[in-house]
DNA sequence: AGGAAACGCGACGAATTATTCGTATTTTCT
DNA sequence: AGAAAATACGAATAATTCGTCGCGTTTCCT
């Protein structure tokens, strides 16, 4: 794509009073909320340190520069998205279609969770998307599945595993992002989360003659 | 969301003699080298004004504003993959479902054609996706497929249509997207898109119980 | 207490940007 | 040819932007 090979993105500094992990916090949320407000085009040090109540000068003490910020809040919602995974997908008592379920509805619910700030940070992503930790981050998602479509497809062969992984996870964060680009009503997130996993399902079923008993969809 | 209220974008004036004929044309095929060259951020109107040979104020006689320009190369390309897709999609020769196997293949084939230039298009889309210009595009290529569900799913409801319906416009779209932003070989295309209308199909099949004949997938 | 380290400030520099406007050139039409 | 319309130009403008620096203040530690 030939963006701006945006390096590096770590801490300049870390916080060690009480004060400035304050400071820091307080320009984490102002950040949310300019994200939100004003959407990525006008997402500024000058306003995020502004709406903080702090001097741009003392953000750029704890952010080495405005991808780092952008970077900071995607990292933190990976962080939690990944441990809801890692407890979804790793509970063994459940087959693995219903894990999947279970998985598709929690994923698409919490990308329609503030929506307007995760619309704002795709908006932002080539800011900081480049950079090394990013990548990492999207590796350690692969990861986890990976171990799950071992469950689920165990009698494919790996390259067909890897293509069935691949395409749900792609399909899962791909139309996650597109469908919480617009406001949605609780019903329609169920009814299309539980499309979506009809849709994976369905697949799976297909490609590994598995015939797990899974949750009937509720669809209506 | 909250992005700047971009509401217009439409053409200043037309283009009356040869000269400026020439011109605009020299000004788009400019703006797509500088986007795949140097990417969306760096997409200025007077690095496409330099890249084509023309001055900014030229430029500026044709086209109101910067997202202006970006908008109509969007908007060409819609324009042929649209027409692209009637075609396919209005073959009623052949049964619905390899139909779409075709769709999927033709559409991430051309998603992944000039990748950089799609990718950068992508990552300049806030500053004119929400102009009305583009809702009606997009309402275009729903009001397409919605025929093509009537064929697919005659038997279903008309919520479970459209459910279906979005949800498989949707996917495709949103995958084609992320699935092209990395450059990909020949045959990772067929294998991946092969995969994605497997899904489609095998979805299909088990909401409406259809059994048409499919072209059986050339899964390796 | 008192020195050192951490912290906080905000004006400022340098750079980039989108867009305009007055003027010069070319084409068209009579 | 010559007026009028269309076209082309590019320097100038006004607005934003990121990120730094020097200096004053607070906290920590002995």
């Amino acid at each position: 794509m030939a963006e701006r090979p945006t390096s590096r993105i770590s801490s300049r500094k870390a916080p060690k009073q009480a004060r400035s992990t304050e400071l820091v916090s307080a320009i984490l949320e102002a950040a949310i909320q300019v994200l939100a407000q004003e959407g990525a085009q006008r997402f500024t040090t000058a306003r995020v340190a502004d709406k903080a109540g702090v001097s741009v000068g003392s953000l750029y003490q704890y952010f080495p520069n405005k991808a780092a910020i952008l970077f900071r809040l995607q990292s933190d919602e990976w962080r939690q998205t990944h441990a809801m995974l890692t407890d979804i997908l790793g509970d063994a008592a459940k087959p693995p279609l219903s894990r999947l379920r279970e998985l598709v509805h929690a994923f698409v619910r919490s990308e329609c969770e503030e929506a307007a700030v995760r619309g704002a940070l795709n908006d932002a992503a080539p800011l900081y998307r480049d950079a090394p930790e990013a990548k990492e981050a999207r590796a350690a998602g692969a990861r986890l599945f990976r171990r799950f479509m071992e469950e689920a497809l165990p009698a494919a062969s790996a390259s067909k595993r890897a293509l069935a992984g691949n395409l749900i996870t792609t399909t899962m964060s791909a139309v996650g992002k597109e469908f919480s680009e617009t406001p949605r009503t609780e019903v329609e997130i169920q009814v299309y989360a539980d499309g979506l996993a009809d849709m994976f399902c369905a697949y799976l079923e297909a490609q590994g003659k598995i015939s797990q008993d899974r949750k009937p969809a509720q669809t209506s």
